[in-house]
DNA sequence: ACCTACATGTAACCCGTTACATGATTTG
DNA sequence: CAAATCATGTAACGGGTTACATGTAGGT
């Protein structure tokens, strides 16, 4: 799924402004999905120009003016398409791991730095899952996928906080 | 960190060819980090114009000739120092979270052949870990980013196996 | 006969990022 | 008075992907 096709997804939520769809990648959507704005702007005149999103300008006082956009029946029909074409594939990458495989080759201080970004990361996710957690209730997908993603970090979290041990005292022993 | 870097890495292991430096993140990196052979190729060409690696050719029978890399000391070093100014950052994109928050959108087969494709995912992920396991169990910093590895996969696998129903029985009742 | 493993590479393309540019209003 | 929020966008660049191209050896 691509920047153009997650829009879509956005707005499926409700109308929005390219301003207001970065805000639901950074809520609702941030433990799974990411954009930025020089992604976000471009897909929606795209999407425009196949007309599977309408727009129109809203005037605003003490605001700037703001470009609001609404999925069209196309733009719908093709995001539900879009997600029955898809196989629900994943992608990760992480250099906190690379790091912990070649811990023996960092000094003390930068393992332990390391694994305490990592934990307070995944605490700061977990309160960010958690603070949004309600707003979901009435939604049985969008609960589950909040739930999966705070039992995941969850997870991690409790792994590093039983792990570190071993790497943080001086007693190296394995 | 890119390819270059992480072929770095790979070498880091022992002198490696091109297609073996492949096959490391298929198994040793495979859970978090991954390179396609048109990443790994000019990445290496460039190491090599960089000082970073050195190379000979391998002639071998009824194979063809390879070209084996290893790390110059001042590839070592610049690994090293490239793991020292790395944070630790990761990124996660998931169409199979995307896929479960859309749910109610879909139809009941696709809702079913998404979980039952993630579950199996998992069940093949975890047990590759596992097969790996032992290869690791020398070193510290590996043998922690396998069970990590382990734990959150068998987390994940274990909160799907434990909420599906919602979305695979008849009865949908929150 | 066909597929997989071994082995290396290129070309075209897609996609996204960082940084920049602009400007009003509100909060600390 | 500085920083953040609201609001939209471009330009340059980086980085990786898919598909293609080639060829041998061994297994089913």
């Amino acid at each position: 799924m691509n920047t153009k096709e997650l829009c879509l997804g956005a707005l499926f939520l409700g109308d929005a402004s390219g301003y207001e769809i970065k805000q639901r990648f950074e809520t609702t959507f941030s433990h799974f999905q990411k954009a930025s704005f020089a992604a976000i702007y471009p897909a929606l005149t795209h999407l425009k120009t196949e007309g599977l999103v309408s727009a129109h300008v809203e005037i605003q006082e003490k605001r700037p003016d703001k470009t609001v956009y609404s999925l069209t029946e196309t733009g719908h029909q093709h995001f539900i398409d879009a997600l029955h074409a898809s196989d629900g594939a994943e992608s990760f990458r992480s250099d906190f791991v690379l790091l912990m495989f070649f811990a023996d080759q960092l000094s003390a201080e930068k393992v332990t730095a390391v694994l305490e970004r990592q934990e307070q990361t995944l605490r700061q996710a977990i309160e960010a899952l958690t603070a949004i957690r309600n707003a979901c209730r009435h939604n049985k997908g969008a609960l589950f996928t909040i739930d999966y993603g705070i039992a995941v970090k969850q997870a991690s979290l409790t792994f590093i906080e039983q792990h570190k041990a071993a790497f943080t005292s001086k007693d190296a022993s394995l």
